[in-house]
RNA sequence: UCCUCGGUAGCUCAACGGUAGAGCAUUCGGCUGUUAACCGAAGGGUUGUAGGUUCGAAUCCUACCCGGGGAGCCA
């Protein structure tokens, strides 16, 4: 039903302000206006204070300052109420008190709807029934636009089910506990890029169109080059990888990869982000330190500088910080042998189901090691071990708390003649991999490296049940959209 | 692709063969310290779609559509 209501919005050009200038309204002016301060929004506003965010509301406790928001929620008490405003950086509980405010300037307040866009300038105060341990006194406000109640804010502060939530993606997005993954899942790629940086590796990104299957049985996804011929998305970028590091020696790509298996469980994503390092002059030895360091700087952090949005998900944090070098370590047959003895119906030449993984590490209090896997259930390019030809140099990571496989890698194959054996073991066409044949014809070396799923690694940091929670716009079987 | 569970108000659910209800959200009223605030009232429904069984179907049956969980495969 159509509400009669001059300040509902009409077209998106005239933004509705109830309250555009609390001078207008008598208030006085602070003194301290900095212009510096309202650059961020390109708007020109009337405001009075200097433009703070509520991560650094504790550096201005007893000031007068401006917060730009959105209402998180808001409770009412008669002649008292109680916005909480949320800036993108955290939420603080707002307090106006009629007596204090201008009519026109409570009134606004009160009835304000949810998700409305705000300025809200007020003196910061220490206050120990607040949560986050401050509170913002009302002076003024500028509401930028009313959020009708005709067609109110869809996510309300109850429970919604997984199918409504996924699509209001764009909006759910706004709550504490999403916002909290997603700074999480920043931390990780930043430390990740941080660690392996420090190291000396350069990134090289590598193409998303890839002219075949790099590792032959995943299934790809298709897609129209123009009207010349049919390209892939890319599933890995390591045979590209393994060129940039015999050009720069260690390197990592880091990007979106795409898998067309039908997988519809709460580990499998389409479309994911993978971090695949790289280098030269390496062995498996060397893979499997790169990748138990990288585990351990990642998670330490993320507990030294997410602490708050650790919290906010119930994160139990005890389990994370156990997460120390050395990381358990076992061969494949070894596996298997502890496997069948926890009742696992595995044989040898298996690969792990996800029971599998989840017996495996069930008690083991951090990450562990599972290396030289059957050449059988391996992709064209492991090399084999030295020991047992049947065996391949690869390794896998497998997170506990059944978060399951996180990094998947080894050392390749370096010799000519039997990298081109194995082509024609696994169907391959050898024609397709001439460039690829080249490393090994122009100073071939023993390489290798691995590829760490980020959305694994942020769902088991966060302790979510389902990884989708972990990037912004999930790609699954059955979800496309937003 | 297979197995399994589900689809009822904007949302979360109840009613399980006999008059479709509750909480939240929205609207109106009350409340100066609320913490998913609370109290009172109002509006809001072609029960996923199409057939069928029945005096009578949200409820039982069939097909389809949409989604959740899992398997295989993988990070």
């Amino acid at each position: 039903m159509e509400k009669s209501d001059a300040d509902a919005p009409r077209t998106a050009a005239s933004v509705p302000v109830v309250v555009r200038d609390q001078r207008v309204a008598g208030l006085p002016a602070t003194a301290g206006i900095d212009p510096a301060n309202f650059q961020e929004s390109g708007v020109l506003l009337t405001m009075s204070a200097p433009r703070v965010r509520i991560s650094d509301i504790a550096r201005h406790d007893g000031q007068t300052v401006s917060i730009a928001g959105w209402l998180y929620n808001i409770r009412r008490s008669g002649k008292i109420c109680f916005p909480l405003l949320r800036d993108g950086s955290g939420i603080i509980q707002c307090v106006a008190v009629k007596a204090n405010l201008p009519e026109e300037l409570f009134e606004a307040l009160k009835d304000l709807t949810q998700e409305s866009s705000l300025i809200v300038t007020g003196k910061v105060r220490a206050e120990a029934r607040a949560q986050g341990g401050f509170e913002l006194d009302v002076e003024s406000a500028e509401i930028i636009q009313r959020v009708s109640e005709a067609d109110p804010y869809p996510i309300t502060p109850k429970d919604h089910g997984i199918d409504f939530l996924m699509d209001h993606r764009h909006l759910w997005l706004r709550s504490k506990r999403q916002a909290a993954i997603l700074r999480i899942r920043h931390e990780v790629i930043k430390s990740i890029r941080d660690y392996f940086d420090n190291q000396g590796f350069t990134l090289v990104d590598t193409p998303i169109f890839t002219p075949a299957a790099c590792e032959g049985t995943t299934t790809l996804f298709e897609v129209n080059y123009f009207d010349e011929e049919k390209l892939y998305l890319t599933q890995s970028g390591q045979l590209y990888n393994e060129a940039n590091a015999m050009a720069l020696g260690k390197v990592y790509c880091f990007g979106p990869t795409f898998r067309a298996e039908k997988s519809k469980t709460r580990r499998h994503l389409t479309e994911f982000w993978m971090v695949e390092p790289e280098m030269a002059y390496a062995d498996l030895e060397d893979v499997k330190a790169l990748a138990e360091g990288l585990v351990v700087y990642c998670v330490g952090r993320v507990l030294e500088n997410r602490k708050a949005e650790l919290e906010v998900l119930e994160r139990d944090v005890k389990k994370l910080e156990s997460v120390k070098a050395p990381f358990p370590r076992m061969s494949y047959d070894d596996a298997v042998k502890v496997l069948q003895g926890k009742g696992s119906e595995i044989t040898w030449g298996g690969d792990f189901g996800n029971t599998d993984e989840t017996l495996l590490t069930q008690d083991s209090d951090r990450p562990i090691l599972v290396d030289r896997y059957p050449s059988e259930i391996k992709a064209f390019y492991f090399q084999p071990d030295a020991e047992n030809d049947k065996l391949a140099l690869g390794v896998d990571v497998i997170a506990p708390e059944g978060y399951g496989e996180i990094i998947g890698g080894g050392q390749r194959i370096h010799d000519p003649e039997l990298l081109l054996r194995r082509l024609k073991e696994h169907d391959l066409p050898p024609e397709a991999f001439n460039w690829y044949m080249d490393l090994r014809k122009y100073g071939t070396v023993p390489h290798g490296g691995f590829g760490m799923g980020v959305e694994r690694f942020v769902a088991w940091m966060c302790g979510t049940e389902h990884i989708r929670e972990c990037i912004a716009y999930p790609r699954m079987l059955y979800r496309t959209r937003p």
